[in-house]
DNA sequence: GATGAATGAGGCTTCATTCAT
DNA sequence: TATGAATGAAGCCTCATTCAT
């Protein structure tokens, strides 16, 4: 198989899926990418296949794993949870991408299980790592934190530029309450 | 047409969409409420209006609505739309519908309309009502508050009771930056 | 039953059929009659039995029927055939449910017999009254003259009027050949 | 795509057409064909593509074209057409497409925007090919040749022959009025 | 006599998938 | 590796018909 042609079904697909949702036909995928669609399905299984791949990276949850690895603390992996979000979600495609994903977890247990993780392990290793300790009250912090920056993924705002959104969401997460 | 028929079709319908999404069959819904088919057509006109207008109803337009027009201000606005979304969104139900409607309107202008209503113009009044102005930064403050809450919608934490989650909410709401 | 509400279907049906075919809905015929589709079934028996009635009314039996009742030969028959096809088939609407019928004749046993019977009892009496003999070529000359009367129905000629069509045509039934 | 699995699904088109009318239901082409419904679709569009290419071709308008194009005259013109209708409508399968498409003309409008074109254009230049010039009587006699031909065509004369009917309509054409 | 809610059969079409080439 | 013809399942919707009122 060959990577070019992999990654050219896989942008093709991003593309699409950002437009049409994840029911998109493989015809429409196929168009775009410019090859047959039986050969989708050579490459990657079966439709679900792809669409399980690309919803899965359009989660945050490589964000929140990269700024804990670091080992940043405190401010910092606040500040570096709100970059890396907004970097990943710049553009409009990563964004609908998202919304898509929340929405076959609904669903979807495979997707939903990845989405759960994500709520329950990384939140509480966040609330130590930026409020200093896992109780119930610093996990809600770290959910309005991220409730912010989900917010600004679902749609993002017209009002506000990203500096003064990451600047403010700052100010919020390191509030003292 | 009788009201208590149409009030089956749309329960069942609201049931079946938060299980298995707006794509689910019309089938599932019949199943459901336990009518033909095609009755829900001769109801609604076609699936697509079933959806929308289950779609624009699980959205939270109305509690911003009610909170704004009830004249209340600062905190006292912000703990109404807290308390409005909790409410609202306590059950599963209601909240994957929110999260199948914000992918619905991804690529559904209709929706995405309403979505669009909400962030600009809705958002602009409670930045006034809650902080006093409609600056950009208390846009963004709005949108945090906001962002909290659909996260909640989109996800009920288990670490948390509601009761504690507005209480966090409200005191990040209140808080001077 | 009242009469005047069967005559009311009737003249619906026969518009609606006019313009849309012997298919169309129902529906459409209780719109234009104003009353409720189940009506025309209790009134009818089902939607068959009213095509077929308004299929057999508009053959044209029943002026080469009268015409030979009269007693009438020769050049007096054929322009009794000839002024009758061109009043009953004066109006669009007798002109399109008579193409209508021809169709249905085609997959429909009952109405190709109503067809048949006139292209073969009827022909060959009118070769007879027309020509003095009922012999294959006066029958093609029949069929001829039938002819010209049905394309005039099929399509009424803007190039023409109705008196000069059936001059011609009396003239052509007329020709010594 | 094979021109041979689309030639096998006209002719199937064609036989059920002309035995059920163009309201006959894909599923008995396929069957005819000894396809899946779906591949019938994949070749043509939709039905009714199919449905206006048959019935397109049931018309009688190639016959004049040819004839025309010829550079026929007088006698030899009507004769031309004369022996070209009999040719395209001796079988039951063409008379019955023609008697479908007839009726179809009635409310589709792209049907009937041939059928007039064949009305008004063809028979004006046949007027003048046969009869030496367009005046609004050597019309009529044209519809009234045509008339003999359609009258043929939708109802195959047991009792003449081919042969006798042509004779016969041969000498009405050319017949002193 | 007349209505309208309700049904179930069936039509067209779309789509993911397979298979021979 | 890549194509595209071909399939069959399933979806939405329309329609004639029935039945309780």
């Amino acid at each position: 198989m060959s990577e070019e042609t992999l990654e050219k079904i896989l942008e093709a697909a991003r593309r699409v899926f950002a437009r049409h949702g994840y029911d998109a036909p493989l015809r429409l995928i196929a168009a775009e990418a410019g090859v047959a669609k039986s050969l989708i399905v050579w490459y990657f299984g079966s439709k679900w296949d792809l669409v399980r791949r690309i919803a899965l990276e359009s989660l945050p949850g490589d964000i929140a794993q990269r700024c804990l690895s670091q080992g940043l603390r405190g401010d910092s992996l606040a500040r570096c949870l709100i970059q890396g979000f907004m970097e990943k979600y710049s553009s409009d495609e990563s964004r609908r991408l998202l919304v898509e994903t929340m929405a076959l977890s609904v669903w979807n247990e495979e997707v939903a299980e990845e989405v759960a993780r994500f709520c329950s392990d990384v939140i509480g290793r966040l609330a130590e790592g930026i409020y200093g300790s896992d109780t119930p009250e610093n996990r809600v912090r770290v959910r309005i934190l991220f409730g912010g920056l989900m917010c600004y993924a679902l749609n993002k705002p017209k009002c506000a530029s990203p500096q003064l959104y990451a600047e403010v969401l700052e100010k919020v997460a390191g509030c003292q309450i």
